[in-house]
DNA sequence: TTGTAGGCGTTATCAA
DNA sequence: TTGATAACGCCTACAA
């Protein structure tokens, strides 16, 4: 354990006050250059680093960003959340904020853990993942004027737009980041109709689910803009390997069967891929995608999760500065990785 | 934004001095329980929680563990440090302490890293993960007297045995947390052995990685104690889903081909499946091995995880103390989760 | 441009 | 058993 370095230990090394070193590191441009100077190579000969705890204590702010890590949920949620939190916690460091987990049951249980952990000053702000319809989380934190933003948008307006009281003044809305799933089941059934194919199903979830619904749209509309028939060519089952060669036996049954499945995940396509002979388009990119050789759409979580860290950054800047940050919403596209399947 | 409540509030609240609701908070058994009942209404009442900047200043300790997150990687990587860093954050809640991620590049690259988070007193432990042959973290953690905690074992002396050092006196090995992962190819050949498999190949990594030779030394031992030859037998190649399906057609093109495949990974299996009709057991029973019906040993990684967080509470402790924690090994053991691939 | 004084919320020490 | 005082390391305001 090497002997503790604190400002003091610097100001004496470089024969100046401990405000000076003080200014050296946080207002370098009011200090003389030599001085700076100076300054500098006793922090470098010394080692010397900011005591963390002291500065939060000081300036209100932990550096620290918040996000819940969910039990494993097999498939999608796996590879995806291990790649945001990577992106996260690369995005963050290079902006001197560190990525905290907690875990939660539920809802109601991740807005006990905010309570908790902003009861006790140990963050600056939450990155909220999987956004659902009547998401109480982001009503809950507009509420109490927390610094947040969201992978995935607010589904519905009701989560938007919380009832309007003093301590959450306009804007309502928040900052999320997203990716367009529209856009990539778009992508995938171009991508099919180009390879020759006109009657192209759709493997997802049943409706109700926004980024279910979401990635749905992206197929029929495309369908619809190439004019072709999506008549009896979709069907809607929970994620799973099982249900999507059900499902995919059941399109392969009817009188005019696709020849060609755009999937909401690659669960479901791998699925299918064992109800017969039909080309294939997942989505997430998954190992298992890679691994098989599946064709699937690959959402950039680098970019969301660098795009999360910068408008967390960016708003806490505006708040330390006692402006309000504009609201942003970041819309990514995703990409086509093509593969053998499709 | 609620009214700053500390330790004055609740004094005042409960007429008592701070150091009374200090002592409720931390000795609470030196304090009268008439005076104690009362400082714990005025905490609830007033929603009290401790600022932990302020409590780590005074106490040098942060309750943060630290553990890299690293680039994904496909299969077997993604799934398992996912659930390890879940369990991660679960038992650290329990225990009252958080988990902060951090990325780096490379051995020496996580060393840094190490100089930077503990420069600023910014945590009190971390778990390592990935431990290797010849591993410089492990070393340089111990010489510098840092408390940490390893999933994996030193595969090599020298990662247990640091040069001895005025800083690093006895033990010098380090405490860790592993899977047996011998036992668990033992496992999965055990159960091709009763299915009625006697030409049971391996498949798996090249020698010289500690977890692979680990994973191989499993099957050898078990064929060799069931009187069952391994000759040709046997296959390492690199860890990939082409990869396996090139090793398998391999073995299966031999003069006595085997009958069942024990794998190293969930990725080799899936590629020999590929290769023709043969029994097969992965290994990690990761979200492929679950959607495709392959039989899998898994890892009780929530277990490891809390193993990891009891470790380094325990040494934290003993450290507030004064005192040197003993060191601890744990060993889990996996299981094996039969689908129809075995 | 640099230095001095004070306080953030907590806990350790010691006195009452 | 309880309370007063000091100190952890830093930053902000203000004075020099």
């Amino acid at each position: 354990m090497a002997a503790k370095v604190t400002i003091a230990t610097v100001a004496r090394r470089a024969n100046v006050s401990r405000q000076t070193v003080s200014n050296v590191l946080n207002t370098p441009d009011i200090v003389r250059a030599e001085t700076r100077h100076r300054v500098r190579e006793a922090i470098a000969e010394l080692g010397y680093r900011a005591n963390l705890a002291a500065r939060q204590m000081r300036t209100g702010r932990s550096n620290l960003l918040a996000v819940r890590i969910d039990h494993f949920r097999d498939g999608r949620e796996g590879a995806v959340l291990d790649r945001f939190l990577h992106g996260l916690a690369e995005a963050a460091g290079a902006e001197g904020y560190r990525v905290v987990l907690f875990t939660a049951e539920g809802d109601d249980g991740e807005i006990e853990s905010y309570r908790e952990l902003l009861g006790s000053y140990a963050l600056d702000a939450f990155v909220v993942t999987h956004t659902h319809h009547g998401d109480r989380r982001t009503a809950w934190l507009l509420q109490h004027d927390v610094a947040f933003t969201t992978f995935g948008r607010p589904w519905s307006d009701t989560d938007m737009y919380p009832p309007p009281s003093p301590s959450a003044p306009p804007p309502f809305g928040h900052s999320w980041v997203d990716v367009d799933g529209a856009a990539g089941t778009a992508m995938a059934t171009r991508h099919l109709i180009d390879a020759g194919h006109s009657r192209i199903g759709f493997l997802g979830w049943p409706t109700g689910s926004g980024v279910g619904d979401d990635r749905f749209a992206g197929w029929s509309r495309t369908m619809a803009e190439a004019g072709l028939a999506v008549a009896g060519l979709d069907r809607r089952t929970t994620n799973g390997f099982a249900e999507g060669r059900a499902a995919a036996r059941d399109l392969l049954a009817r009188r005019h069967p696709p020849t060609a499945l755009v999937c909401a995940s690659d669960l479901l396509a791998l699925g299918a891929r064992e109800a017969g002979d039909i080309a294939l388009v997942g989505f997430d990119d998954t190992a298992m995608a890679h691994a098989t050789g599946l064709s699937s759409v690959r959402q950039p979580i680098d970019e969301v999760a660098a795009a999360c860290v910068r408008i967390l950054v960016d708003e806490l800047d505006h708040r330390r500065a006692g402006v309000t940050a504009p609201v942003r919403h970041v819309l990514r596209t995703p990409h086509l990785v093509v593969r053998d399947s499709g």
